[in-house]
DNA sequence: CGCGGCTTTGATGTTCATCAAGTAAAGTGG
DNA sequence: CCACTTTACTTGATGAACATCAAAGCCGCG
């Protein structure tokens, strides 16, 4: 917890709250709230009430929730600068989803009141929270929509240039996440999970060592990524 | 085109422009343009330049895209009070997905600027817009993880349901779509609806006459639904 | 140090896509 | 209005893709 009004450094702070003048600034400042969590916490989860409007300043995390049978199906992944919280915040009274961190994670939350107060007093903070949750949303369903029209190869290697390119900016990282979850996320067995890896990894496209990967051949990755 | 300014007997009003002062009720009314489409009329296409905020005043529609190999991809049916030109609206400049009437369908259009305007200047009625926003994603990802967790039976059962409960409100109806659109919206080949179809009809769980659905047993459905 | 969860591979079975072929229905132009 | 073409619908047969089951090694953690 660390409430120092420290706002005006916030690199996050161009996306939500430019357009906020220097009394709303502060008002929202000194009552904002910033929580850190481990890796495995739980940061918000199905069924609490929704009290914040909370977004991510640094980490890595999974949104997901459970089906019929109890097994985990895993919505999305989110990075600092995606809106985590605004799926279903100005929709439910409480969260549909559960969220975990994957990472080390920074989240500041504002309250509900707070935000409601802003959206009714400026207009320019609510043009640019409409586009940032219409942006969220969209990616969402684009995202079900080029997993979708993959096959297990094809999700795959989908799934592992999001890490490289989109979190890590690495060809090189560790998995935040275990092969049951990406299977979680991709709608495939966790089984065909490993093959797939393991396939890529006799064709020398990628290396292995547990949760290391190394990605040696990004355009054959790239192709079968848009082929399969 | 009707510009006869009877939005004050619109049935949508309340949805979206309760807030609204008679003088902006007054504005809004005058510019906007009612638009009436026949079944299989294009109603937005993927690229075009998006210049109004776009709703169902009567009618259905099926929102779509194509994916790399020119086979259409249904992402979702939005009926009145569901809120199609929404999803990209405020993210992008062009549309990523095409409308196109499956039934008689009447919008009413009002251009973004007017919107916008509306959004600048009258903080309730950013609140519903984002709660309506923030209810059409929640509904469309939801739609998705349902058919997603669901088999082939399960799959055309949740159809099924999906029309008879909540477009027609009717044990039997029309089919607005063919068994090709619902294969593209459930994620199957047109052949396995079919024979998933013709199994509902041997089990005499419905009946069929070409594009005539009568529901028998909608317990039964209702289970594979659950199940499948 | 032992237990449970994660990872891996192989074997087997199910589900679904694809191909093929035919019928029915729905536009289309003379 | 009719022949013609195209599109939608239907069923069966085949094969591919994927899930499930089983067994064993590995790792982390209390």
């Amino acid at each position: 917890m660390d409430n120092t009004c420290n706002c005006n450094n916030c690199e996050i702070k161009d996306l939500f709250f430019a357009s906020l003048d220097s009394s709303q600034m502060e008002t929202m400042c000194s009552q904002k709230i910033e929580n850190e969590f481990k890796k495995g916490d739980i940061i918000t989860k199905a069924g609490d009430k929704i009290e914040d409007f909370v977004y991510l300043k640094s980490g890595l995390v999974k949104l997901f929730n459970y089906n019929d049978k109890g097994k985990e199906q895993i919505i999305t992944f989110a990075k600092p600068f995606d809106f985590v919280s605004l799926i279903s915040i100005f929709s439910n009274k409480t969260y549909e989803y559960s969220v975990v961190a994957l990472e080390p994670t920074v989240t500041c939350n504002i309250t509900l009141t707070e935000i409601t107060n802003l959206i009714m007093n400026n207009g320019t903070f609510s043009i640019n929270l409409i586009e940032k949750m219409s942006n969220t949303s969209n990616k969402i369903i684009n995202e079900f929509l080029d997993i979708k029209k993959r096959n297990l190869m094809g999700r795959v290697a989908y799934m592992l240039l999001f890490f490289s390119e989109q979190v890590y900016i690495e060809n090189e990282f560790e998995l935040p996440v275990s092969r049951k979850e990406i299977a979680e996320y991709i709608g495939m067995s966790t089984e065909n999970v490993i093959r797939a890896l393991s396939q890529l990894r006799k064709d020398k496209i990628i290396k292995i060592f547990g949760k290391f990967i190394e990605i040696v051949d990004n355009d054959k990755l790239s192709q079968i990524s848009r082929l399969g």
